[in-house]
DNA sequence: TATTGTTATACTCTATAACTATA
DNA sequence: TATAGTTATAGAGTATAACAATA
Protein backbone atom coordinates (compact mmCIF):
# COMPACT_ATOMS: atom_id res chain seq x y z
CA UNK A 1 0.00 0.00 0.00
CA UNK A 2 2.70 2.44 0.75
CA UNK A 3 5.90 3.44 -0.91
CA UNK A 4 3.95 3.63 -4.82
CA UNK A 5 6.32 4.17 -7.33
CA UNK A 6 3.71 6.33 -9.30
CA UNK A 7 3.06 8.85 -6.12
CA UNK A 8 2.48 12.41 -6.70
CA UNK A 9 5.00 14.97 -4.90
CA UNK A 10 3.30 17.23 -2.71
CA UNK A 11 3.60 20.19 -4.93
CA UNK A 12 1.99 18.09 -7.42
CA UNK A 13 -0.73 17.32 -4.97
CA UNK A 14 -1.08 21.17 -4.18
CA UNK A 15 -1.60 21.84 -8.11
CA UNK A 16 -4.34 18.88 -8.64
CA UNK A 17 -6.02 20.95 -5.49
CA UNK A 18 -5.96 24.07 -6.75
CA UNK A 19 -7.22 23.21 -9.60
CA UNK A 20 -9.68 21.49 -9.13
CA UNK A 21 -11.22 23.64 -6.41
CA UNK A 22 -10.67 26.48 -8.44
CA UNK A 23 -12.81 24.60 -11.63
CA UNK A 24 -15.27 24.10 -9.11
CA UNK A 25 -15.41 27.50 -8.16
CA UNK A 26 -15.65 28.92 -11.40
CA UNK A 27 -18.15 26.27 -12.54
CA UNK A 28 -20.85 27.29 -9.73
CA UNK A 29 -20.45 31.13 -10.41
CA UNK A 30 -21.21 30.11 -14.03
CA UNK A 31 -24.17 28.15 -13.32
CA UNK A 32 -25.44 30.98 -10.97
CA UNK A 33 -24.81 33.09 -14.11
CA UNK A 34 -26.57 30.79 -16.88
CA UNK A 35 -29.13 30.12 -14.54
CA UNK A 36 -30.22 34.06 -14.16
CA UNK A 37 -29.81 34.66 -17.47
CA UNK A 38 -30.74 32.23 -19.49
CA UNK A 39 -32.51 29.66 -17.82
CA UNK A 40 -30.05 27.08 -18.80
CA UNK A 41 -28.21 24.35 -17.19
CA UNK A 42 -24.45 24.72 -17.86
CA UNK A 43 -24.84 21.15 -19.46
CA UNK A 44 -27.59 22.43 -21.87
CA UNK A 45 -25.47 26.04 -22.62
CA UNK A 46 -22.33 23.80 -23.74
CA UNK A 47 -24.91 21.88 -26.00
CA UNK A 48 -26.07 25.00 -27.06
CA UNK A 49 -23.34 26.77 -27.54
CA UNK A 50 -21.47 23.76 -29.45
CA UNK A 51 -24.20 23.51 -31.63
CA UNK A 52 -24.56 27.54 -32.39
CA UNK A 53 -20.62 27.69 -33.35
CA UNK A 54 -21.31 24.71 -35.96
CA UNK A 55 -22.24 25.25 -39.31
CA UNK A 56 -24.03 22.32 -40.52
CA UNK A 57 -26.38 20.33 -37.93
CA UNK A 58 -23.86 17.43 -35.51
CA UNK A 59 -25.67 13.94 -34.88
CA UNK A 60 -26.69 13.28 -31.13
CA UNK A 61 -23.35 11.22 -30.91
CA UNK A 62 -21.40 13.84 -32.12
CA UNK A 63 -23.43 16.34 -30.20
CA UNK A 64 -22.37 14.02 -27.26
CA UNK A 65 -18.50 13.78 -27.27
CA UNK A 66 -17.26 15.03 -24.24
CA UNK A 67 -20.03 16.94 -22.42
CA UNK A 68 -22.44 14.34 -21.72
CA UNK A 69 -21.77 10.66 -20.58
CA UNK A 70 -24.48 8.80 -21.68
CA UNK A 71 -27.48 8.42 -24.11
CA UNK A 72 -30.15 8.89 -22.92
CA UNK A 73 -28.79 11.62 -20.37
CA UNK A 74 -28.14 13.57 -23.76
CA UNK A 75 -31.99 12.34 -25.28
CA UNK A 76 -33.61 14.35 -22.09
CA UNK A 77 -31.59 17.27 -22.40
CA UNK A 78 -31.78 17.60 -26.24
CA UNK A 79 -35.49 17.04 -25.42
CA UNK A 80 -35.96 20.17 -22.84
CA UNK A 81 -34.00 22.66 -25.22
CA UNK A 82 -36.04 21.15 -28.26
CA UNK A 83 -39.22 21.66 -26.75
CA UNK A 84 -37.97 25.66 -25.98
CA UNK A 85 -37.21 26.51 -29.48
CA UNK A 86 -33.77 26.42 -29.09
CA UNK A 87 -32.94 23.36 -31.08
CA UNK A 88 -34.41 21.15 -33.91
CA UNK A 89 -33.88 17.57 -34.34
CA UNK A 90 -34.87 15.47 -37.83
CA UNK A 91 -34.05 12.55 -39.40
CA UNK A 92 -30.57 12.45 -41.48
CA UNK A 93 -30.63 11.42 -44.97
CA UNK A 94 -27.19 9.73 -44.96
CA UNK A 95 -28.26 7.42 -42.15
CA UNK A 96 -31.08 6.52 -41.25
CA UNK A 97 -30.81 5.55 -37.80
CA UNK A 98 -29.05 9.06 -36.67
CA UNK A 99 -30.66 12.40 -35.75
CA UNK A 100 -29.20 15.76 -37.46
CA UNK A 101 -29.51 18.69 -34.46
CA UNK A 102 -28.71 22.18 -35.05
CA UNK A 103 -29.73 25.46 -32.99
CA UNK A 104 -32.68 27.47 -34.25
CA UNK A 105 -31.88 31.25 -34.77
CA UNK A 106 -33.64 31.87 -31.50
CA UNK A 107 -30.92 29.37 -29.77
CA UNK A 108 -27.94 31.55 -31.67
CA UNK A 109 -29.84 34.65 -30.08
CA UNK A 110 -29.94 33.40 -26.77
CA UNK A 111 -26.07 32.16 -26.58
CA UNK A 112 -25.66 35.70 -27.94
CA UNK A 113 -27.04 37.25 -25.40
CA UNK A 114 -25.71 35.05 -22.77
CA UNK A 115 -22.32 34.59 -23.90
CA UNK A 116 -20.92 38.68 -22.71
CA UNK A 117 -21.73 38.07 -18.88
CA UNK A 118 -20.40 34.72 -19.25
CA UNK A 119 -17.67 36.31 -20.03
CA UNK A 120 -17.39 38.39 -17.65
CA UNK A 121 -18.00 35.94 -15.14
CA UNK A 122 -14.71 34.56 -16.05
CA UNK A 123 -12.99 37.28 -16.29
CA UNK A 124 -13.85 38.16 -13.16
CA UNK A 125 -12.83 35.11 -11.52
CA UNK A 126 -10.52 33.44 -13.26
CA UNK A 127 -8.73 36.23 -15.83
CA UNK A 128 -8.17 39.58 -13.16
CA UNK A 129 -5.60 37.53 -11.24
CA UNK A 130 -3.60 36.73 -14.16
CA UNK A 131 -0.75 38.39 -15.88
CA UNK A 132 -1.17 38.15 -20.17
CA UNK A 133 1.83 35.84 -20.06
CA UNK A 134 -0.12 33.60 -17.40
CA UNK A 135 -3.01 32.91 -19.32
CA UNK A 136 -1.42 32.51 -22.56
CA UNK A 137 0.57 30.04 -21.03
CA UNK A 138 -2.30 28.31 -19.39
CA UNK A 139 -4.21 28.45 -22.16
CA UNK A 140 -1.09 26.52 -24.26
CA UNK A 141 -1.10 24.09 -20.84
CA UNK A 142 -4.56 23.28 -20.24
CA UNK A 143 -4.90 22.71 -24.16
CA UNK A 144 -2.14 19.95 -24.15
CA UNK A 145 -4.04 18.80 -20.65
CA UNK A 146 -7.41 18.95 -22.76
CA UNK A 147 -6.12 16.62 -26.11
CA UNK A 148 -4.28 14.51 -24.24
CA UNK A 149 -7.65 13.69 -21.62
CA UNK A 150 -9.81 13.33 -25.06
CA UNK A 151 -7.71 10.77 -26.60
CA UNK A 152 -7.17 8.56 -23.17
CA UNK A 153 -9.75 7.00 -22.08
CA UNK A 154 -13.12 6.25 -24.64
CA UNK A 155 -14.59 9.26 -23.80
CA UNK A 156 -17.79 9.26 -26.08
CA UNK A 157 -20.83 8.81 -24.43
CA UNK A 158 -21.83 4.96 -24.61
CA UNK A 159 -19.75 2.44 -23.04
CA UNK A 160 -22.14 -0.14 -24.12
CA UNK A 161 -19.88 -3.03 -22.23
CA UNK A 162 -18.52 -2.58 -18.74
CA UNK A 163 -17.67 -4.69 -16.10
CA UNK A 164 -19.47 -2.13 -13.93
CA UNK A 165 -19.13 -4.80 -10.82
CA UNK A 166 -21.42 -3.76 -7.65
CA UNK A 167 -18.25 -2.84 -5.21
CA UNK A 168 -16.44 -5.82 -5.23
CA UNK A 169 -16.19 -5.01 -1.62
CA UNK A 170 -12.09 -5.65 -1.38
CA UNK B 1 -24.81 44.20 -27.18
CA UNK B 2 -22.09 44.25 -29.50
CA UNK B 3 -18.67 46.08 -28.59
CA UNK B 4 -18.38 45.32 -24.85
CA UNK B 5 -15.27 46.90 -23.60
CA UNK B 6 -15.43 43.76 -21.29
CA UNK B 7 -15.14 41.30 -24.01
CA UNK B 8 -12.45 38.30 -23.82
CA UNK B 9 -10.06 38.35 -26.36
CA UNK B 10 -10.21 35.20 -28.21
CA UNK B 11 -7.15 33.22 -27.26
CA UNK B 12 -8.80 33.90 -23.43
CA UNK B 13 -12.38 32.24 -24.99
CA UNK B 14 -9.99 29.22 -25.85
CA UNK B 15 -8.18 29.12 -22.79
CA UNK B 16 -11.36 29.43 -20.75
CA UNK B 17 -12.90 26.79 -22.86
CA UNK B 18 -9.78 24.17 -22.33
CA UNK B 19 -9.59 24.95 -18.87
CA UNK B 20 -13.21 23.74 -18.29
CA UNK B 21 -13.45 20.95 -20.80
CA UNK B 22 -10.14 19.68 -18.92
CA UNK B 23 -11.65 20.04 -15.43
CA UNK B 24 -14.79 18.15 -16.60
CA UNK B 25 -12.71 15.17 -18.23
CA UNK B 26 -11.09 14.91 -15.08
CA UNK B 27 -13.79 15.19 -12.90
CA UNK B 28 -15.20 12.55 -14.77
CA UNK B 29 -12.63 10.21 -14.45
CA UNK B 30 -11.74 10.73 -10.50
CA UNK B 31 -15.43 10.01 -10.21
CA UNK B 32 -16.05 6.94 -11.88
CA UNK B 33 -12.67 6.18 -9.57
CA UNK B 34 -13.98 7.24 -6.30
CA UNK B 35 -17.31 5.60 -6.96
CA UNK B 36 -15.55 2.14 -7.50
CA UNK B 37 -12.51 2.24 -5.38
CA UNK B 38 -14.74 3.78 -2.31
CA UNK B 39 -18.42 4.09 -3.05
CA UNK B 40 -18.17 7.88 -2.62
CA UNK B 41 -19.15 10.41 -4.38
CA UNK B 42 -16.54 13.39 -5.24
CA UNK B 43 -18.14 15.92 -2.89
CA UNK B 44 -18.25 13.25 -0.49
CA UNK B 45 -14.91 12.57 -0.90
CA UNK B 46 -14.11 16.09 -0.61
CA UNK B 47 -15.37 16.33 2.73
CA UNK B 48 -13.84 13.23 4.19
CA UNK B 49 -10.45 14.08 2.92
CA UNK B 50 -10.86 17.90 4.48
CA UNK B 51 -12.06 16.27 7.34
CA UNK B 52 -8.98 13.74 7.53
CA UNK B 53 -6.70 16.11 7.24
CA UNK B 54 -7.61 17.81 9.93
CA UNK B 55 -6.68 17.74 13.64
CA UNK B 56 -9.95 18.95 15.35
CA UNK B 57 -13.45 18.31 14.56
CA UNK B 58 -14.77 21.25 12.34
CA UNK B 59 -18.28 23.01 12.31
CA UNK B 60 -20.89 21.64 9.72
CA UNK B 61 -20.07 25.69 8.21
CA UNK B 62 -16.42 25.47 8.17
CA UNK B 63 -16.79 21.87 6.74
CA UNK B 64 -19.04 23.25 4.23
CA UNK B 65 -17.20 26.18 2.80
CA UNK B 66 -16.50 26.31 -0.72
CA UNK B 67 -17.41 22.45 -1.12
CA UNK B 68 -21.66 22.81 -0.81
CA UNK B 69 -23.58 25.46 -1.60
CA UNK B 70 -26.75 25.43 0.80
CA UNK B 71 -26.60 23.96 4.22
CA UNK B 72 -29.49 21.11 3.68
CA UNK B 73 -26.77 19.49 1.09
CA UNK B 74 -24.10 19.22 3.78
CA UNK B 75 -26.79 17.94 5.93
CA UNK B 76 -27.80 15.31 3.78
CA UNK B 77 -24.28 14.08 2.55
CA UNK B 78 -23.03 14.13 6.03
CA UNK B 79 -25.89 11.72 7.26
CA UNK B 80 -24.37 9.64 4.37
CA UNK B 81 -21.05 9.67 5.37
CA UNK B 82 -22.06 8.97 9.33
CA UNK B 83 -24.36 6.01 8.37
CA UNK B 84 -21.50 4.30 7.22
CA UNK B 85 -19.50 5.11 10.37
CA UNK B 86 -16.86 7.43 8.12
CA UNK B 87 -17.49 10.66 10.33
CA UNK B 88 -19.10 11.57 13.66
CA UNK B 89 -21.17 14.23 14.70
CA UNK B 90 -21.46 15.55 17.94
CA UNK B 91 -22.31 19.31 20.19
CA UNK B 92 -20.39 21.43 20.19
CA UNK B 93 -19.05 22.96 24.12
CA UNK B 94 -18.03 26.55 22.63
CA UNK B 95 -21.40 26.93 20.56
CA UNK B 96 -24.42 25.13 21.68
CA UNK B 97 -26.00 25.77 18.09
CA UNK B 98 -22.85 24.29 16.34
CA UNK B 99 -22.39 20.77 15.12
CA UNK B 100 -18.64 19.22 15.53
CA UNK B 101 -17.72 16.92 12.62
CA UNK B 102 -14.68 14.99 12.71
CA UNK B 103 -13.85 11.74 10.50
CA UNK B 104 -13.39 7.98 12.51
CA UNK B 105 -10.61 6.05 11.98
CA UNK B 106 -12.14 3.92 9.56
CA UNK B 107 -12.93 7.36 7.89
CA UNK B 108 -9.32 8.62 7.69
CA UNK B 109 -8.18 4.22 6.48
CA UNK B 110 -10.75 4.80 3.80
CA UNK B 111 -8.86 7.85 2.11
CA UNK B 112 -5.72 7.00 3.35
CA UNK B 113 -6.80 3.50 0.67
CA UNK B 114 -8.48 5.63 -2.21
CA UNK B 115 -5.85 8.42 -2.32
CA UNK B 116 -2.99 6.19 -4.14
CA UNK B 117 -5.27 5.36 -6.92
CA UNK B 118 -7.23 8.63 -7.13
CA UNK B 119 -3.53 10.42 -7.20
CA UNK B 120 -2.72 7.51 -10.26
CA UNK B 121 -5.72 9.11 -12.09
CA UNK B 122 -4.60 12.45 -11.67
CA UNK B 123 -1.20 11.33 -13.19
CA UNK B 124 -2.72 9.48 -16.33
CA UNK B 125 -4.90 12.63 -16.84
CA UNK B 126 -3.28 15.21 -15.88
CA UNK B 127 0.38 15.38 -15.30
CA UNK B 128 1.86 13.05 -18.15
CA UNK B 129 1.51 15.42 -20.46
CA UNK B 130 3.10 18.01 -18.79
CA UNK B 131 6.73 18.75 -17.90
CA UNK B 132 7.85 19.54 -14.60
CA UNK B 133 8.03 23.30 -15.05
CA UNK B 134 4.57 23.28 -16.62
CA UNK B 135 3.28 21.75 -13.27
CA UNK B 136 5.21 23.67 -11.33
CA UNK B 137 3.86 26.59 -12.57
CA UNK B 138 0.32 25.11 -13.68
CA UNK B 139 0.18 25.30 -9.22
CA UNK B 140 1.49 28.64 -8.67
CA UNK B 141 -1.27 30.05 -11.50
CA UNK B 142 -4.11 27.87 -10.47
CA UNK B 143 -3.22 28.69 -6.82
CA UNK B 144 -3.68 32.65 -7.15
CA UNK B 145 -6.58 32.19 -9.20
CA UNK B 146 -8.17 29.98 -6.20
CA UNK B 147 -7.37 32.49 -3.71
CA UNK B 148 -8.60 35.34 -5.64
CA UNK B 149 -12.03 33.18 -6.37
CA UNK B 150 -11.92 32.56 -2.71
CA UNK B 151 -11.76 35.86 -1.68
CA UNK B 152 -14.48 37.33 -4.21
CA UNK B 153 -17.64 36.14 -3.76
CA UNK B 154 -20.03 35.32 -0.42
CA UNK B 155 -18.49 31.67 -1.51
CA UNK B 156 -19.98 29.77 2.38
CA UNK B 157 -22.81 28.28 2.13
CA UNK B 158 -25.95 30.10 2.70
CA UNK B 159 -27.07 33.46 1.01
CA UNK B 160 -29.85 33.13 3.58
CA UNK B 161 -31.14 35.80 0.95
CA UNK B 162 -31.32 36.40 -2.70
CA UNK B 163 -34.04 37.34 -4.92
CA UNK B 164 -34.19 34.62 -6.89
CA UNK B 165 -37.28 36.00 -9.38
CA UNK B 166 -38.56 32.65 -10.56
CA UNK B 167 -36.79 33.19 -13.89
CA UNK B 168 -38.48 36.43 -15.19
CA UNK B 169 -39.61 35.62 -18.54
CA UNK B 170 -36.87 38.03 -20.16
C1' DT C 1 -32.74 39.46 15.74
C1' DA C 2 -29.23 36.77 13.71
C1' DT C 3 -27.04 32.34 13.24
C1' DT C 4 -26.49 27.05 13.26
C1' DG C 5 -28.25 23.13 11.77
C1' DT C 6 -32.12 19.85 10.53
C1' DT C 7 -36.30 18.36 8.13
C1' DA C 8 -39.76 18.10 4.50
C1' DT C 9 -40.44 18.47 -0.09
C1' DA C 10 -40.12 19.20 -4.87
C1' DC C 11 -37.33 19.06 -8.64
C1' DT C 12 -33.39 18.24 -11.81
C1' DC C 13 -30.31 15.27 -13.57
C1' DT C 14 -28.03 10.88 -14.57
C1' DA C 15 -27.60 6.05 -15.66
C1' DT C 16 -29.14 1.25 -16.63
C1' DA C 17 -31.75 -1.68 -19.22
C1' DA C 18 -35.03 -2.75 -22.60
C1' DC C 19 -36.54 -1.60 -27.05
C1' DT C 20 -36.87 -0.02 -32.15
C1' DA C 21 -34.85 0.69 -36.39
C1' DT C 22 -31.19 0.94 -39.59
C1' DA C 23 -26.15 -0.45 -41.39
C1' DT D 1 -24.32 -8.50 -35.31
C1' DA D 2 -23.31 -3.71 -34.31
C1' DT D 3 -24.70 1.04 -34.03
C1' DA D 4 -27.98 5.34 -33.27
C1' DG D 5 -31.29 6.91 -30.66
C1' DT D 6 -35.45 6.78 -27.51
C1' DT D 7 -38.14 5.38 -23.50
C1' DA D 8 -39.10 3.81 -18.85
C1' DT D 9 -37.61 3.88 -14.47
C1' DA D 10 -35.11 4.23 -10.45
C1' DG D 11 -31.78 6.62 -7.68
C1' DA D 12 -28.73 10.34 -6.23
C1' DG D 13 -28.23 14.94 -5.39
C1' DT D 14 -29.64 19.82 -4.71
C1' DA D 15 -32.18 23.81 -3.19
C1' DT D 16 -36.01 26.25 -0.96
C1' DA D 17 -38.70 27.06 2.82
C1' DA D 18 -40.21 26.19 7.34
C1' DC D 19 -38.64 25.01 11.70
C1' DA D 20 -36.17 24.61 16.44
C1' DA D 21 -32.63 26.06 19.37
C1' DT D 22 -28.98 28.96 20.81
C1' DA D 23 -26.14 33.64 20.75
Amino acid sequence: MTGDPEALEPHELATLFALTEAANLLQHQVEQHLRAEGDLSYVQFQLLARLASTDGPLTMTQLADGVVYSRSGLTYQAGLLEQRGLITRGPSPDDERATLVAATDEGRALVEAILPGHVQVARRMLFDPLSADDVRRLGDVMGRVRDHMRAQPPRSAAPRRRAARPAPER
